[in-house]
DNA sequence: CTGAAAGCGCTAACAT
DNA sequence: ATGTTAGCGCTTTCAG
């Protein structure tokens, strides 16, 4: 009775004492003997390939404990620094403890090599893909994200001056051959081509550090004709951009306006904060969660809508561009030449990049 | 035999060819039916307060998890977010699956409150201490920390124009009655008290964003005598005073030195890279794990020692620093007042902050 | 419809 | 020194 075994005709006054009793006593089920017994634990493994710099995998892992958590389950964590071996050993591991499910999480989306254990244990692989397409996979929609942002810029009038910096590295994991450059930039091109433009430009560079977002921004800056916007595939390169427009006297939004997608949280500590579309971290923890928990796991490749938060780092373009933004060839001072060295001590100051 | 019982007489042979056997047919033990007999799950709960932006939580987890499978452990993780009846929730589902311990982790160091359910299982606080000084805990020794960053800065030859950005906030937790800041500016002080000088002055300031460490170094460089170094309490200070130091045009480490207490792995973005004090996550992390899985847990504080990471923001410093740099009170142009808008595009190209 | 009994797979204590 | 047995605490099956 105290399992909730049903049709069991007890008064009401007396199975509530016993369960009062029980309570009182600190009667817990044992969760062990259950297992056994069902082969059922209640658990479920969690496990990157690297948990990276920690704001990826935060924000994952909070997700996923939260719908865990509402459905009566804790999380496994572990990490194989991409090493197989130890994959191996960790999912043994995990198996042995008789798990439930296994989320396979990748940081950086790639395709995922199936261990024999993920053909006996239900497995939903998280930010990246497996060959076979036979698994559960959930990852970020890179192609809609890519329109997202394009649509922003569109939306407040940039029609001809919007670049790219970014592009399609051939780094980096594939969703069904295509990188997430690749993806996005199919999104901003649609996107693009659906308003009847197309873009100005694209520089293509490393996405890892800012350095290559602050020189490509540069190299933009350098060109004929100035950019209206200015999209960053990445955080790191919006650092670097932030910092190449600041050098150059520019003023974001007033004389650029930028979008980035969003993958560090590092945004917020730009100033002014940068408009992002955000890699939507905890509902794909939450997802893997609920799919792994779900009764049929049917294989499918789930894309999880980015989130885009607005944050005032776009600014309405006028119809024609070239009346707006005078072009400049001068490299060193394209707009106001006037040396500000300490400028602006208040709500902004903190501004870097 | 197969649990590894002793004193079995077994020719060699056979022995061998038993174990072969068993692992050909892919034998393994359940854990669950061992777990049962035992009460041992070779399991440990590690409880963030929160898991924050996730650096800090991502090599804490690191760490723990590396020693923890070194001694055949595997790690459940939980966030409480602050919430006491989450809290009591997570502890009594970790008891309920038989852990064989429970770390408590916090992310910013504080005074904990002890649960019920701590006194009946192993538990070890990790970067936060309780106020009855009866447990196990792992804290990072912030006094000592305090001390490098001022001897760093001393073996460089400065002594009378060190600054200190972030001070003694009376936010954040404590230490037996002293929060970070005023044990790091403990460090620092006894550290320069032993060298025969002191602080040329602390700016006290909120920790928690760049820009009061932007304001902070604007308002040190608006003074009449120029720093020879800067010590910036948290890494969010230092982005803002190299923020603040960029806009004044004097370059690190040719016209200033810099030390930073590095908390979330950002240093290693910034241009020219920040040396600095830096939290050892990652021991915190294993030396939790290992104190909790030792056998005898002796109620103690343990603290460890930081982590000295030279990154080039230090240089040596004229014995009378009077020479060396002049003094200024013009905020507008304390150094060379030329403007150099874009300014190289080299290595260090991507500087920011 | 309800109570009793038989295991889940292992380890520890027990006889041989 | 080795083989045997009795549970760990639960769920499920099977009689009653």
């Amino acid at each position: 009775m105290l399992s909730g075994r049903e049709g069991v005709r007890i008064p009401v006054g007396t199975r509530q004492r016993i369960l009062d009793a029980a309570r009182e006593l600190g009667y817990r089920p044992n969760r062990t003997a259950q297992s056994l017994r069902t082969r059922k634990t209640q658990t479920i493994a969690l496990i990157f390939d690297t948990v990276g710099d920690g704001h990826y995998a935060g924000e994952m892992i909070r997700g996923a404990l939260e719908t865990a958590l509402e459905r009566d389950h804790l999380l496994y964590i572990a990490e194989t620094a991409n090493d197989p071996a130890l994959e191996e050993k960790l999912l043994q591991e995990m198996v042995d403890r008789q798990v439930d499910g296994v989320i396979l999480a990748a940081m950086s989306t790639r395709t995922a090599r199936l261990s024999e254990h993920m053909r006996r244990i239900p497995t939903v692989l998280l930010n990246c893909l497996d060959a076979s397409g036979e698994s559960v996979c959930v990852v970020p929609d890179e192609e809609a994200a890519g329109r997202q942002a394009a649509r922003l810029l569109l939306d407040a009038g940039h029609r001809d001056g919007v670049h790219v910096v970014g592009g399609h590295p051939a780094t980096g994991g594939a969703h069904e051959g295509l990188s997430v450059g690749e993806l996005r930039m199919s999104g901003i091109e649609a996107a693009m081509a659906a308003a009847g433009t197309r873009l100005a430009g694209t520089v293509e560079c490393d996405w890892s550090a800012p350095e290559h977002g602050y020189r490509a921004t540069r190299s933009l800056l350098e060109s004929a004709r100035l950019p209206t916007a200015v999209v960053c595939c990445n955080d790191r390169l919006a650092i670097g951009a932030y910092q190449a427009l600041r050098e150059s006297r520019l003023r974001i939004p007033d004389d650029i306006s930028l979008v980035s997608f969003g993958d560090s949280g590092l945004p917020s500590w730009l100033r002014p904060p940068v408009t992002s579309v955000d890699t939507p971290h905890h509902e794909l923890g939450a997802k893997a969660v609920s799919l792994l928990l779900a009764d049929e796991p049917a294989p499918a490749i789930h894309r999880l809508p980015m989130a885009v938060n607005p944050r005032g780092s776009i600014t309405a373009c006028a119809p024609d561009p070239r009346e707006a933004v005078p072009a400049s060839t001068e490299p060193g001072a394209i707009r106001s030449a006037q040396p500000r060295p300490l400028r602006r001590a208040g709500a902004h100051g903190g501004g870097h990049g």
